[in-house]
DNA sequence: TAGCTGCCTTGATGTACGTCAACCTAACTG
DNA sequence: CAGTTAGGTTGACGTACATCAAGGCAGCTA
């Protein structure tokens, strides 16, 4: 074990403290995810399998903070997580969520330059950086695979960007149910009607907007007949095509 | 060369029109930026130097629009550029600034997810995507360098993400008159006072401001003693830490 | 069933920033 | 040198969203 354990800070179950090595569930994860990109043969994804680990995480359950020694990467196998940033008067701005596939902890320099919390019950896969840098020295169209991750990564940051910078309360709202509702069918999932697990303020934190505002455009977007409300925090987008007009800005 | 060239729609030199391939003066950026923290020997910096060419960009020169075929990658090596993202009613979000020695094109889809043009007078790097894959199949370590070059953009693309849905105007402005400076710092230039090449709309598409809260804005920390306003476009930081004060909202 | 507690919604009011418009200056141009 | 143009600044005013405050409603626990 390294000199930083994420155990230290975070509850985690029994589970997740058992050096879950032999029998690791996360084979299904590097095999999915590393290898969709970048096939590796048997024995590759049984080395990567080796050095993983599960964790389990509770809704609330922080993960690391901004700042922290990165020595783990992590890959989310189920549930929700969010990452965030503060301002020192507490001000956040929730960067990202991530859900099963999502990598987590990729940065390059030595810390984390976020804190990540679970929204939902969440598992997640664990590499030891170290081990993982020695792996990638072995197969390098792993590391062609994380570098197609982070390409991707900035495209949607440089969305969120426009999203944020340019796009009014209603605009951000839509775009934000299109993109979950798309992620979700990516995933296999349905995408309407699509699941919002995240509370109101988590919403308002990613959008740069208050949960007074989140929860007012909803209802105007209900009132509008575009989208319902259902139970279990589902959102059913009733016309898609508005939806995208209003996402738009026309 | 492909099927695509950035010659048809950019105005561009002579001297970036000819096949400047001997004699590429972009040795030098490339055995730079390339080889910083994965060196190359010699034979390698030649081979990487034999595949790009030079281009001279004028002020408002566009070099690509987002969505177009992404066959080139560039490397700036004087001057700055600008990429930026638009909505269908022209509303404009600044994603980043370039200075020498930052990429542009490193996406890994095959379309760029961005439009880039000249703010100053600019010389770029240019290599053929196809040619420099085949190079990183060669040397993993270029590769890594990439990855490293990504992780770093995602992780500015991030804190831009906070500046833009959390800080006021007022935090942008210190914020982002800090960056520059310590950016200008980080090239060896003079980081006080800090040359800002660009006009009041780019501030203002790039911080979600408006031209007049830019200005506004400027003249208000001028009135505080905080910074002072040079000719040519420089900025003087008169109080460093009165500065860094405002950009974090204390 | 009552009493919490956390999240969501809704209303009344405030304000930071946008919008509209005028003017200023510097750099071109004939 | 007058005329033109493109940034930049400043002022008056409007508004989208924040803030402050009060309920509503489900899921706990006793």
């Amino acid at each position: 074990m390294s000199a930083f354990d994420v155990n230290k800070m975070t509850p985690l179950s029994e589970a997740a403290r058992r050096p879950a090595r032999a029998q690791s569930p996360c084979q299904a994860c590097t095999v999915r995810h590393l290898t969709v990109c970048a096939p590796l043969n048997d024995q590759e994804v049984q080395e990567v399998a080796a050095i993983s680990q599960n964790v389990e995480m509770s809704p609330g359950d922080p993960l690391f903070d901004e700042g922290e020694r990165a020595s783990q990467v992590y890959n989310v196998t189920a549930g929700t997580m969010k990452v965030y940033k503060l301002l020192s008067d507490g001000r956040r701005q929730v960067t990202g969520f991530l859900f099963p596939g999502d990598f987590l902890g990729l940065a390059n320099n030595d810390t984390y330059a976020y804190s990540a919390e679970a929204v939902t019950h969440a598992t997640l896969c664990r590499f030891p950086r170290a081990k993982l840098d020695k792996l990638l020295e072995r197969y390098p169209k792993m590391e062609k695979r994380l570098l197609s991750i982070a390409s991707h990564e900035l495209a949607v940051a440089q969305e969120q960007m426009l999203l944020l910078g340019r796009k009014t309360a209603k605009e951000k709202i839509a775009s934000f149910l299109l993109t979950l509702s798309e992620r979700a069918e990516s995933r296999g999932q349905t995408g309407n009607p699509v699941s919002v697990p995240m509370s109101r303020t988590d919403i308002g934190d990613y959008l740069g907007l208050t949960t007074e505002t989140v929860s007012r455009t909803f209802t105007n977007l209900r009132g509008g007949g575009t989208i319902a409300l259902r139970n279990g925090g589902k959102v059913e987008i009733l016309d898609v095509d508005a939806l995208h007009d209003v996402a738009q800005g026309d």
